[in-house]
RNA sequence: GCGAAAGUGGCGGAAUUGGCAGACGCACCAGACUUAGGAUCUGGCGGGUAAAACCGUGGGGGUUCGAGUCCCCCCUUUCGCACCA
């Protein structure tokens, strides 16, 4: 509207955009946060649907009470991927639910006073209220919070089950103790010898009656079913890897020269190489091993000398850099015989040796072994050479390998009656000979431990077990689940098990013999709750059992599963592990839970993730009430791809919330809601201005579908939808022009829409409506494009010459190399550059490029 | 020590297959509109030069008509593993 038309401009205070053309992220997303509230099944998985199904998981938080960045970056990405694929027309399971047992709430009730149960449920309720707000679409019909007996008690059952088939059993053993959460932990919850909650808190050892879940059986298939899981991040299968740490050796017993004690009179040695056993001069123990008590009971010398190397075991366990530990041992005066060759040789006590690994101990080869060269060069011990490299040329004589020689090709020497054989032929030779005369055999050792679940806390699922004085352990029968945790209890007193103070809990009846019973007082560790709970969301109600059979068999595995890496060890392996078993028990058909892995990047603030402690924590509640919803979704998206670590920046969304504002003007300005033309065909001979939209529309589709479907960099896709949005205000005025043809107009909208609705539902739902559509965005078609119509009729190509850019000219897009060639060296630029030389080649890259080689 | 990933303007990042390095955004600069601008719009924006030339993807070498991209060596950062026998 011209100025002069505005006469009354002078005295009244008059925005230049009018209101309804600014956007208000608050007044829209309220609207729609208010008509998304009223209906409970908006985002409802169909049950018995013909659709192909699409299972979009994304882990499930604890309920600390407030959602952090990282985890509005998690649900964007997960949401985006479920928007994307409702609107491509599957039948898509996105649910949500709280892995809400645990020791913080203990740590609450403690410090705060309120009963862990009331805290826990506050949070979730908070932080519900903050995903909803936040626009994701769960289905919140199948919410699952582990805390609830309705869950816990599957975890029971399955106890149950796993103790029935052999796979729980109690044992007393040396286990992971943190003083600050006064329980137990597993090995994977071990970080550098600290707790994985407490990074400042050592782990003590403890010995103790613990319950453990017999993973160890499954360590071979889980090794090996890492290579089925192709669309896994190598990382994550190369951790699960090492953590399995699956390694192949022969075991071989040398036998006690002299007295034995009651641990016994043979040493077994676990050792890959037993090609260079023949070499093996010295026997080394670890400090803790049981034979080392025999050795030393009667020479209290030797022991102070031993207990002297587990306190330096033990520190630098603690340092952290076990490693690095100075090498050290003490002779112990006794011998062992080699049962190859009869030779009696020294028995060793060394801080290098692990009890936990293998068996504690070693035979030492200090011509084959870095360690072992290094501790008898200390020590003086002999070194003798029984394997050669081997040579290309047999005539040649093989010069002496510089010490440690260490490959594992080679020939072996002074070994008779194996010398001469090759390192690997020997090793199985002689496994099998160690086999027949029974010392030994080839045998596969793994890092991977049974996992103790037994915690010495109150907030988690009890154990279904009980003890009587008269049948021992018996298992609470199936029809009494679930073992209720008894609430109201005061968990501020320390030492022991909560649940132990409570005798309406512990005292009970012996179902078999009707006698006292005590329950048990340790609950699990809440992973276990997390090994499963993805396949409870697919029948969440269910009362009968954990979940039915068939209904797995259509939802899993998961399609796309979306967390941190943090949980690379813990709980994707623990839930590999479950699902295995789960499928032993005949419950499922599946091997692996999850089919597609990613694991997003952190959030880091000024560079450091973000904590209460350092006091940079962004609170996605104040960017929500500054920005909106939308912009904190689009910019955790757009800001880095989102397999890499993300350092928030303020200005940064305040860019998205610009480009959201034009998103909206354009389309206020533009639509036309009620025009006869809005549905009509594009016409198929367009200006250049209206072909020039419609070409960067079918591009920008082609892009962000591409992306979807492949590398997931949203921040490109995001970007491509800015292009285009920039060439919507490059053309406005062929817009007022009416040079743009009402049909394209309309779709250019219709589809920018769409393209933004996996990525800010708000302010999509809301142009849609302002578009005249009375369909659901939700599940409206995704847009197709048009190969044809995203391809360039003329094209810019560059011209080189040796390689260096010279000139440009502008050809039809078909044009033959020929055609193209002659128009470069026309080139005003090109001519000069070539000028007085001789053309060696021509190079054309069709639609690329051009380069003249000249002398 | 071993393994993996990464290193590109002032910043976040793009360049998907060896083919115009720096898309898009932030910051900054200029202009327009304005009583005003922390709104909006338009333009500029790697270094260098009057303009060119020229130089630029951690460093060095190589392959190639052509290298951010491939190969070799080295440096740095992050992550994982770490006396695993």
């Amino acid at each position: 509207m011209p100025a002069q038309d505005k006469p009354e401009a002078t005295t009244v205070t008059r925005p230049d955009r009018p209101d309804d053309e600014r956007y208000d992220a608050q007044r829209v997303e309220t609207k729609w946060f208010e008509r998304w509230q009223q209906d409970a099944s908006l985002y409802s998985a169909e049950s018995d649907s013909t659709k192909k199904k699409y299972y979009v998981l994304e882990m499930l938080p604890y309920p600390s009470g407030v959602l952090h960045m990282g985890h509005v970056r998690n649900y964007a990405i997960g949401d985006a991927l479920a928007r994307y694929m409702w609107m491509n027309g599957y039948n898509v399971l996105h649910p949500m639910g709280w892995d809400s047992f645990g020791l913080p709430a203990e740590n609450a009730a403690i410090s705060a006073n309120v009963p862990p149960r009331e805290w826990t449920l506050r949070n979730i309720a908070k932080m519900k209220a903050q995903m909803k707000r936040l626009g994701f679409a769960y289905d919140w019909s199948r919410e699952v919070t582990t805390c609830f007996p309705e869950y816990y008690r599957w975890n029971q059952w399955f106890f149950l089950k796993f103790h029935e088939k052999g796979l729980a059993y109690r044992k007393k053993s040396k286990v992971n103790w943190c003083p600050k959460c006064t329980t137990v932990l597993a090995n994977e919850q071990v970080v550098n010898g600290r707790c994985w909650r407490h990074e400042d808190t050592l782990v003590e050892q403890r010995e103790l009656e613990q319950w453990f879940l017999r993973i160890t059986n499954y360590s071979d298939e889980l090794l090996r079913d890492l290579d089925k899981l192709e669309h896994w991040p190598e990382k994550v299968r190369i951790m699960q890897r090492n953590w399995i740490g699956r390694s192949e050796g022969t075991l071989v017993d040398f036998k006690l020269d002299g007295p034995a004690g009651p641990a016994g009179a043979k040493i077994s040695v676990f050792t890959t190489r037993v090609d260079t056993i023949y070499g093996a001069t010295s026997v080394q123990l670890a400090p803790e091993h049981p034979i080392v008590a025999d050795l030393t009971s009667t020479n209290s010398d030797l022991r102070a000398k031993v207990d002297q190397l587990i306190a330096e075991q033990r520190k630098a366990k603690e340092i952290g850099d076990i490693g690095e530990i100075e090498k050290h041992g003490v002779p112990t005066g006794r011998y062992a015989i080699n049962p190859f060759n009869g030779e009696k040789i020294p028995i060793w006590v060394a801080n290098y040796i692990l009890m936990d690994y293998g068996t504690g101990a070693i035979m030492s080869v200090p011509a084959h072994d870095e360690r072992d060269y290094e501790f008898a060069k200390k020590y003086r011990l002999e070194i003798r050479l029984v394997v050669l490299p081997i040579s290309n040329d047999p005539e040649e004589t093989v010069a002496e390998p510089p010490l440690p020689f260490v490959a594992h090709e080679g020939v072996l020497i002074n070994s008779v009656p194996f010398s001469g054989l090759g390192s690997a032929d020997a090793i199985k030779k002689m496994s099998a000979h160690a086999e027949k005369h029974g010392f030994g055999k080839a045998t596969v050792t793994y890092r991977l431990k049974d996992w103790g679940i037994s915690r010495q806390r109150y907030w988690g699922t009890p154990i279904p077990m009980l003890y009587c004085e008269k049948d021992g352990i018996v298992p609470v029968p199936e029809k009494d689940l679930p073992v209720i945790l008894p609430e109201n209890i005061d968990v501020t007193l320390t030492g022991g098990s909560p649940l132990g103070r409570v005798p309406e809990f512990v005292n009970t009846m012996c179902p078999r013999c009707g006698g006292p019973a005590r329950r048990e007082t340790d609950t699990m560790d809440t992973f276990v709750d997390s090994s499963w709970y993805f396949y409870r969301y697919t029948d969440a109600g269910n009362d009968q059992a954990p979940f039915d059979s068939k209904t797995i068999a259509y939802w899993f595995p998961i399609d796309q599963y979306i967390g941190g890496v943090e949980h690379a060890i813990l709980h994707l392996i623990y839930s590999r592990f479950w699902t295995k078993v789960m499928r032993d028990l005949g419950l499922i058909k599946n091997d692996e839970p999850v089919g597609r892995l990613f694991t997003q990047g952190m959030v880091t603030y000024q560079g450091a993730a973000m904590s209460k402690s350092r006091g940079n924590v962004v609170s996605p509640d104040e960017m929500i009430a500054r920005y909106g919803a939308d912009s904190a979704r689009l910019y955790v998206l757009f800001a880095a791809p989102p397999d890499r670590d993300l350092d928030w920046k303020d200005t940064g969304i305040e860019g998205i919330q610009r480009f959201l504002g034009r998103v909206y003007r354009f389309v206020v300005r533009n639509a036309q809601p009620s025009h006869p033309d809005r549905r009509r065909p594009v016409p198929a001979e367009l200006p250049p201005a209206a072909r020039a939209i419609q070409r960067k529309l079918h591009q920008t589709i082609k892009r962000v579908s591409d992306d979807f479907q492949g590398r997931w960099h949203f921040n490109t896709c995001i970007s491509a939808i800015m292009e285009l949005v920039n060439v919507l205000y490059g053309a406005e005025e062929a817009i007022t022009q009416n040079t743009i043809p009402t049909p394209l107009l309309a779709e250019v909208q219709r589809n920018l829409v769409l393209l933004l609705a996996p990525f800010a539902p708000y302010l999509a739902h809301e142009l849609w409506e302002m578009l005249g559509e009375k369909g659901n965005l939700l599940k409206a078609p995704w847009p197709k494009y048009d190969a044809v119509l995203a391809k360039e009729e003329e094209i810019e190509i560059p011209v080189q010459v040796n390689g260096k850019l010279r000139g440009r000219v502008i050809v039809p897009a078909d044009s033959a190399e020929e055609f193209v060639l002659t128009r470069a060296l026309r080139d005003e630029k090109v001519a000069a550059a070539i000028a007085g030389k001789q053309i060696m080649k021509k190079i054309y890259v069709p639609g690329k490029l051009v380069n003249i080689v000249v002398k």
